[in-house]
DNA sequence: CACGCAAATGTGAACGCTAACATGCTAGAT
DNA sequence: ATCTAGCATGTTAGCGTTCACATTTGCGTG
C-alpha cells in the first residue's frame, strides 16, 4: 500500500526537518548515523518512495532520455534501443521511446514531446528530417545526439556504422568471387545513410577503374518487398548480374526471393550480401552473408555521448563503429 | 533558442495573469477571444513550451505509461510494444520502456522505479515474477495491465491470447495429416504461457483419448537453441517422432535445425509447427506454418485497458485475443 | 438606476522536492 | 573559560504548473 507519503512525512514521523530525509534519501554523508537509520526505519514503515517529478522540478533534471526510432518493430533498430537502454539503466536513466515511421513531422512532433518532458537528452535514430531543416532542429537547449549518419552543425554529437568501407568489403569479397555483374539495392534516396552509401559506391567505381554501366544502384524502400522490386528489377534489365549488394537484411532477403522467382539459384547464379547482419540473417536460407553492425553498441554509445555531454565531459563529436563482413551462404 | 520560458515570462509580457495563459494552453474555453489571441501571439514570439514535469507535479498525471518487457530485441516483444506506443501516442500518452532478461529482480526495479516516475499506469508483459508473490507486487496504486498471462488479484486486467486453443489448432492440424507422434517443445517450466500451454496440451490427450507417452512435453529455452536442444533429444529419444509443436516461433527454428541436422526432412519426415507468428516466421526456410498471435493488437489492447481503468470506464478484466493458424511450408 | 448574474480574469496556496544559506552544537586549541 | 572550526541539522525560498476560490467587468432587468 504505497501511497501518497512524502517526505515531509517521513520528516514529521521521525522528527526531523525535510532536508535530513532528503539527504538521507540522497546519500549525502552529511548525516549523523543514528539519525540516518532512524530516518531508514521510518522510510521503511511508512513505505516512502520519492517522488522523482517533485524532484525533477527542483533539479531542473529528469534522469530520462528520449530516443525516436523510424520503428521498434524493424530488428535493426531495436538492437539499437536495447543497447542504449541497456547503457541508460546502468547510469540510472530510463528511456523514452517513440516510433516515427520515417516520417519527419512525427520525428519533430516527437523531439517536442520530449523537450516539453524536459528529458535530459534525445537520441535521434536514423532521421528522415531534410537536412536543410536539421541545423533549426537541433538549435535547442536539450542536448541531442544523432545515430545512423554524420554529425551535423547543433548536435551533441553522432554515432554511425562505418558504411563506406562496409560497402567496400562486400564488393571486393563479391570481385575476389568472379562477380562482375554487380548491382546494388541502393534504399531510400534522401534517406538515411543513402548518401553515404552511394557516395562509397561511386568511390569505388572510380578507384577500381569500373565503368559506371558494371556497377549499378537501384533505390529501393528498406524493406523485403523494395529488395524484392530492385532485385527483380535489375535481373529484368540484365541478365547477367551475378552479384546483389543491399542496403541492409531485409532488402537482402527480399532480393533473394526475387532470385529465386526469376529462376535463379542463389548463391550459384546471383550472390546477395546483405548489410547490418540482424539476428534474422542467419536464419533465413540460405543464410546470408552480411555486412555486421555494432547495433547494441551504437545505443550504448549514443547514451555514453549524451552522459559524457551533460557531465561537460570531452567527447568525439563523430563516433564511427567498424563493419566486418560475415560470410555465410548466400555470398560464400 | 526555445529555453527556459515561462508561463509567468509570457503572462507578464502578455499582460494577464499566469492562470489566464494557463487557460489559453489547456484550450479553456473561458478567456475572451482577444486575450487568447494576445497571449498566443506572446506565446509565439517567445517560444514557449509548457514544462510538463511542473504539470504532471500540479495535476498528479504524467501522462506516461510504463512498459516492462523481458526483451525488446525479441521480436515478439517489439511488437507488443509497437502496438502499446502506437494506441499511447494516439492518446497523449508516452511510453517508458525497460528490459529485463526474464530476471524477476529486474522486473521488480523497473516497477518500482516507474512508480517513482509517477507513470499514470504499467504494463508488465510475460512476467517472470512468481505466482506467489504476483499479487503482492500488483498491491500498488499504480495501475498495472498484465500482458501474456492469466489475471491475477490485484491486476486492473489482463490481456493475452488464446494459447489453449491454438495449441490444439496446432495439434490437431498435425493429426489431421496423419502425424502421429507428436513432441511439444513446451518453453520454460515457470515461465510465462508455460502452465497455460501445458493445461491445454494435457487436455487434448485425455480428450482425444491419446496415451500420454503419445504427446511428450519437452522443456527448454524460448529461444533457437532451446528448441534445437528439445528437438534432437526428442529424436534420439524416439525416431519415429513425425511432428513437434513448439512454444514459439524462435524454437520453432532451432527445432527445423535439429531436424535437419538428423537428417530428417522438413516437413516430408518431420513436421514444425511454431507459435506466434513473428515476421521472421515466413522468411525462414522451410517458411514455418505457426499459430498466429495479435501481437501489435496485444500492446494496444493493453493500453487501452490502461486507459479505461484511468477514466472510471468499465472495462473487462480479462481480454483473449484469438489465435489463427497461419499454413506455410513446414507443416503443409 | 441600483441590482444581480454570468463571464472573464486574478490571487493565493499547493504539488513534493532540493539549493543555498543560517543556525546550533560539540570539541579541540588557546 | 573563550574562541572557533566544522559537523549536523534546520529554515526559507523557489522549481513551473494548476486548483479552488475571490474579484472584477459587462450587461440585461425590474
Amino acid at each position: 500500500m504505497s501511497s501518497r507519503v512524502t517526505l515531509a512525512d517521513v520528516a514529521q514521523r521521525a522528527g526531523v526537518s525535510t532536508q535530513t530525509v532528503s539527504r538521507v534519501v540522497n546519500h549525502n554523508p552529511a548525516v549523523r548515523p543514528e539519525t540516518r537509520a532512524r530516518v531508514l526505519e521510518v522510510i521503511g514503515e511508512l513505505g516512502y518512495r520519492p517522488n522523482t517529478v517533485a524532484r525533477s522540478l527542483a533539479t531542473r533534471r529528469t534522469m530520462t532520455f528520449g530516443i525516436v526510432v523510424p520503428d521498434i518493430g524493424n530488428p535493426y533498430f531495436a538492437d539499437v534501443v536495447r543497447g542504449a537502454e541497456d547503457a541508460a539503466r546502468g547510469l540510472g536513466y530510463q528511456i523514452l521511446l517513440c516510433n516515427t515511421d520515417q516520417m519527419p513531422e512525427r520525428e519533430l512532433t516527437a523531439i517536442e514531446a520530449f523537450q516539453e518532458k524536459q528529458v535530459d537528452g534525445i537520441i535521434l535514430c536514423s532521421t528522415r528530417i531534410p537536412e536543410e531543416d536539421l541545423p533549426d532542429t537541433l538549435r535547442t537547449h536539450t542536448p541531442i545526439v544523432l545515430t545512423g549518419r554524420e554529425w551535423v552543425e547543433g548536435a551533441v554529437g553522432a554515432v554511425h556504422a562505418d558504411d563506406d568501407r562496409g560497402l567496400l568489403l562486400a564488393i571486393k569479397h563479391l570481385l575476389q568471387r568472379e562477380r562482375r555483374n554487380i548491382v546494388f539495392a541502393a534504399g531510400r534516396p534522401g534517406g538515411p545513410g543513402h548518401a553515404r552509401r552511394m557516395r562509397a559506391w561511386h568511390e569505388f567505381a572510380d578507384s577500381a577503374g569500373y565503368c559506371a554501366e558494371q556497377l549499378v544502384a537501384i533505390p529501393c524502400a528498406t524493406n523485403p518487398a523494395g529488395g524484392q522490386e530492385a532485385a527483380s528489377q535489375a535481373l529484368r534489365d540484365n541478365p547477367e548480374v551475378d552479384g546483389i549488394v543491399c542496403f541492409n537484411d531485409l532488402v537482402a532477403i527480399g532480393a533473394v526471393h526475387a532470385c529465386i522467382e526469376a529462376g535463379k539459384r542463389v548463391p550459384e547464379d546471383v550472390a546477395v550480401v546483405g548489410m547490418t547482419d540482424i539476428a534474422l540473417a542467419s536464419l533465413v536460407e540460405p543464410p546470408l552473408t552480411t555486412v555486421g553492425h555494432a547495433k547494441h553498441e551504437l545505443g550504448k554509445q549514443a547514451v555514453a555521448m549524451l552522459v559524457d555531454h551533460l557531465a561537460s565531459r570531452a567527447h568525439e563529436r563523430e563516433i564511427v563503429l567498424k563493419t566486418e563482413l560475415v560470410v555465410r551462404a548466400s555470398a560464400p
